[in-house]
DNA sequence: CGTGGTCAAGCGGTA
DNA sequence: TACCGCTTGACCACG
C-alpha cells in the first residue's frame, strides 16, 4: 500500500484575479522617470503576489491539497542587476509573516521550481553567480515564510554543452562553489532533452541530492526505457531527507508534440505507474504539472474514485492497494 | 473591451 | 556566427 498526495503548480484556474506572478518588465522599469516610484510599484506588485499566494494556500486547504509549488515570479526584477541593494524582503515582510502564521496552523508541503535559467553546471562564472543570486532569493522567501529550506527547490542539471559527460563533471566541480545553505535546498530532476534519469542519479548519488523523477520526461528522453530497474536508487536518494519522496506527473499534449504538457492528466498512465511502485514507499507526493492546474488535480481524483485498488482519503490524496 | 505582439532568460538547433 | 524557437503568464498598444 502506498499513500499518494497530489499537488499542483503556482496558480489556480478556479480563483479569479489571484495571480501570484504579476510583473513589471525590465524594459518598462527603465522607462519610468522616477526610480523611487518605480521601486514602490515593484513593491506593490510583490505584495499583491504574496497576498495572492496566501489566498491560494487557503484555497488548497479548503480542498485538502497539502502539496503546492510556489511561483518563482513572486518578486519582479528581484535579482536584476539594476535593482541591486533593493531590500525586497523588507517590503513584503508582513505578507510573508501572514503565510508563516497560516502554515503554522495548516500543514502543507511547499516547493519552488526556479526557472531554467538557473544553471549550476555552466562554465561561465557570470551565469553561475546569477544562478546563486536567484537561489538566495528563493532561500530568503522560504525563511521569510518560516519554511525550513531543506529540499525545497527543484532544478534541472543544466546545459549539455555538446558533451553530456563533461557537463555532468562540470556540475560536480561547480557544486563546490555553491554555498552549503543553498546546496541543501536543492533537488534534481531528470529532463526531457539532455540529462536522463541515469545521468541525474549519477549526480544525486555522488552529491547526496534527492532526485525528483519526472515520468513524462523519462518517456521523452532516456537511455534505458526500463525505469523500474533504477527505482530503488531513486527512493534511496530520499533516505536523508525530512520530506517524503516526490515526483512530477504530466501527460504529453499529443504524439506530435510529445514533450509539451497536456491540459489534463492521463489517468490510465498515472495508475499504471502507481501500480508498479505500489508498496515501494509508504507515501509519495505527486506534483501534477498540467495546463489546467488544480482543475486537472480535481478531475484526476474523480477518475480515480472508480478504481478497485484506490481508496480515497480526502479531496487530494488516496491509497493505492 | 478584446487581442496580437512583446517581454525576459539561456540553450539548442538550423542555416 | 547569427538568428530563431522554446516556454511562461502577464502586460501593453492598438483598434
Amino acid at each position: 500500500m502506498t499513500v499518494v498526495r497530489m499537488g499542483y503548480v503556482a496558480m489556480s484556474v478556479h480563483l479569479q484575479n489571484c495571480s501570484p506572478s504579476q510583473t513589471m518588465t525590465h524594459a518598462r522599469f527603465k522607462k519610468l522617470f522616477d526610480r523611487d516610484a518605480a521601486i514602490r510599484k515593484l513593491e506593490r506588485i510583490a505584495r499583491s503576489n504574496v497576498t495572492n499566494c496566501l489566498r491560494l494556500l487557503k484555497h488548497n486547504i479548503a480542498h485538502d491539497i497539502a502539496f503546492f509549488r510556489l511561483s518563482s515570479k513572486l518578486i519582479p526584477l528581484a535579482n536584476h542587476m539594476d535593482l541591486k541593494g533593493w531590500n525586497y524582503i523588507k517590503s513584503i515582510k508582513k505578507e510573508l509573516n501572514d503565510i508563516e502564521s497560516f502554515l503554522a496552523k495548516y500543514k502543507m508541503r511547499i516547493d519552488f521550481h526556479p526557472d531554467h535559467f538557473v544553471l549550476l553546471n555552466s562554465k561561465k562564472v557570470d551565469i553561475l553567480n546569477q544562478s546563486i543570486i536567484t537561489l538566495k532569493m528563493h532561500r530568503n522567501l522560504l525563511t521569510g515564510m518560516g519554511i525550513h529550506p531543506k529540499h525545497r527547490c527543484v532544478l534541472h542539471v543544466g546545459g549539455a554543452y555538446d558533451d553530456r559527460d563533461k557537463a555532468l563533471e562540470q556540475f560536480i566541480y561547480n557544486w563546490g562553489f555553491v554555498p552549503v545553505d543553498l546546496q541543501e535546498m536543492i533537488m534534481l530532476e531528470n529532463d526531457d532533452k539532455s540529462f536522463t534519469m541515469n545521468d541525474t542519479l549519477y549526480l544525486c548519488e555522488k552529491l547526496a541530492i534527492p532526485i525528483v523523477f519526472d515520468y513524462h520526461h523519462h518517456l521523452a528522453h532516456n537511455d534505458n526505457h526500463n525505469w523500474q530497474e533504477h527505482w530503488d536508487r531513486v527512493v534511496s536518494t530520499w533516505d536523508n531527507s525530512p520530506l517524503p519522496i516526490k515526483m512530477h506527473i504530466s501527460s504529453p499534449r499529443s504524439s506530435d508534440d510529445f514533450r509539451a504538457h497536456a491540459d489534463y492528466i492521463d489517468a490510465k498512465m498515472f495508475l499504471k505507474f502507481l501500480r508498479e511502485i505500489n508498496g515501494s514507499v509508504s507515501i509519495i507526493d505527486c506534483m501534477i504539472e498540467a495546463k489546467k492546474k488544480d482543475d486537472a488535480l480535481f478531475r484526476l481524483m474523480k477518475q480515480l474514485k472508480h478504481e478497485d485498488d484506490v481508496e480515497i482519503i480526502d479531496g487530494a490524496s488516496f491509497k493505492i492497494h
